[in-house]
DNA sequence: CTGAAAGCGCTAACAA
DNA sequence: TTGTTAGCGCTTTCAG
């Protein structure tokens, strides 16, 4: 019953009886071409019949726009990027967009390409999630691209040159609400287990904690700050050698939930707690941490995707607008290894 | 410098000095049209001044074939289907094709409109990823996408009709792997906090779960099932009702890791502990459950996609293969909840 | 209001 | 070995 080949519009023209431009005008609804009631139903009646699809790839090369957007993420696994993700979907579905995806394994090579294939299937726009890395490397990236004149819009780690768009957390802010709340809760000897610093990510959360000390009068210790990358044992080592200081810190701002778990793992490997031994906040709220009660800093993913998306699509309408630099709120989640009561 | 409009392989041949055949011999590398050397460079050098980038839109309607895999999730932020998709990409790279990412937010209608746009992008193939609803609905649907000829694998929950390929994990096996570990640690009132009695994943542990019991000899005791739904509130009701019982169970069997935390949530609220008062072990090894030290199965839910991709790759090849139903080998993943040492 | 013709970017059969 | 021609499924002038 069903032909193999897939109905095209010149099947369905044949069997309403009109031409392959009038079943055009009336599957895309085009209502400046006055088409009769009457034929335009019986167009309508046998695309159904041959239960038609149009054909979106024609589309794109016809009319220059596929409605496709490309997305490279750097792994699948981490909650931060699945939300990330859930956002951008969230907002393509309003606008018709659907989401070409890709993963970069955090490998500079794969993620370019990566890019080129989704370049060779004419996405629209690119929202790549960038991953710590050098920022040579991200710039000399954001130059190549921004020159093959593709709207793209980076997410999370940034490029201080900014020759595209970028979206990211409200780093410095985020870091300085988590090392706020450790002074509320009494904390003077704040360490900081520091993130990649060759990312703005590191270097903000790194900010905002030296603001927060600097903003109550606290002191800043040099030998309170360790650790240089967003590594589980980066994590553990940093808190160890905290630990072994003469006057080893009361409180930890880990400069993400990763570290933060590390810092969970040397504690335990020194019978310790937190937070009874060590307040601890961690930075990012991944899924993953919920269960060990770690007090965070959401990042609110899915709306730096929503924002990456809108971005990308508003730089498909106008080309020249000036490079945005979006920053999201963030919030503070507090669970229990910071010590405050959570009933409060 | 660089024009506006993408170069085409018009613009590469002009600028080789060669007929557009020649570019497009060259460029797909076609041994078989010998090519001399001398010429293939000076396009392949064309190509690269103009960095041009081949449209795989129109190579998908000439040759019938978009390299493009569309994929439906229910939802993005469950780590499961996160891993699913991990798999299916990994799978995917090696052959080539890239992912058209849709989700379905747990809704039939949203799935089938997603599924429709799919198409209409002319994906090779379909992998979708199913949510616990009534049989009928995925039949239907079955029944409908098995008639339009797209090779479509089904996963997670299956429907019992075989007209569609699927692939699942293996549930009663798993199951089963769950409860005699609990029986090896000396517990003999074991209950099942059942999921959704309408899907293959809920039917199937549950029957694993019987399966243990009866192979021990233990007695299968009806008030000791209960629970109708793969959800947290669930888990907690359930835990509670069986709390309640003349003769509550030493251990519990969660359908699901959403339904072990709902169990755990339950034992808080009554100041009891596992394992120490009931020992609890889960289904699927959700990334949140890792923190609150749950033992669970692990489904392996990359081999899933990976295998999944497999099965839709080879029904392209030959639609008249014999619908497959691939089931998946689990894994038990031991942590605190149930008792266990886990120095063992 | 509708159809004929051109053409998007590309490949493939067939000549030359 | 290369170019010519046709055509994939579609939209879009432009006549009628």
């Amino acid at each position: 019953l069903t032909p193999k080949r897939k109905p095209s519009s010149h099947d369905v023209a044949e069997r309403a009886g009109v031409s392959r431009t009038t079943v055009s005008y009336v599957l895309n609804g085009r209502t400046d071409k006055a088409i009769p009631e009457e034929t335009r139903a019986r167009v309508l009646d046998a695309a159904r019949a041959l239960s038609y699809r149009s054909n979106r790839l024609a589309n794109g090369i016809l009319r220059g726009r596929t409605k496709l957007l490309g997305v490279v993420v750097p792994d699948l696994l981490n909650s931060f990027y699945a939300r990330v993700l859930q956002g951008i979907h969230e907002e393509c579905d309003r606008y018709g967009y659907s989401v070409l995806l890709t993963h970069s394994r955090n490998d500079v090579t794969a993620e370019q390409r990566r890019v080129e294939l989704l370049m060779e299937y004419r996405v629209d726009g690119l929202v790549c999630v960038t991953y710590a890395r050098r920022e040579a490397d991200i710039v000399a990236w954001a130059e190549e691209t921004s020159r093959s004149g593709l709207p793209c819009v980076l997410l999370d780690h940034l490029p201080s040159s900014p020759l595209l768009d970028g979206v990211a957390s409200h780093d410095t802010e985020g870091a300085r609400t988590a090392v706020e709340h450790l002074i509320r809760l009494g904390h003077s000897r704040i360490a900081h287990l520091r993130g990649d610093q060759t990312v703005s990510t590191g270097v903000d959360r790194c900010r905002g904690y030296a603001a927060a000390l600097r903003e109550s009068g606290l002191p800043l210790d040099g030998r309170m700050v360790v650790g240089d990358h967003f590594l589980v044992e980066e994590g553990r080592k940093g808190l160890l050698a905290l630990l072994d200081l003469p006057n080893p810190p009361t409180a930890v701002f880990a400069a993400n939930d990763d570290i933060a778990e590390g810092a969970l793992l040397a504690l335990e490997s020194r019978g310790l707690h937190a937070p009874g031994d060590v307040a601890l906040v961690g930075y990012g709220n991944l899924e993953a941490m919920r269960g060990f009660g770690l007090t965070t800093i959401d990042q609110n993913p899915s709306a730096m995707g929503r924002r990456a998306v809108q971005c990308v699509l508003a730089r498909l309408e106008d080309a020249e607008m000036i490079p945005q630099r979006i920053l999201i709120a963030t919030q503070l989640v507090v669970r229990r290894s910071c010590g405050a009561s959570t009933a409060a």
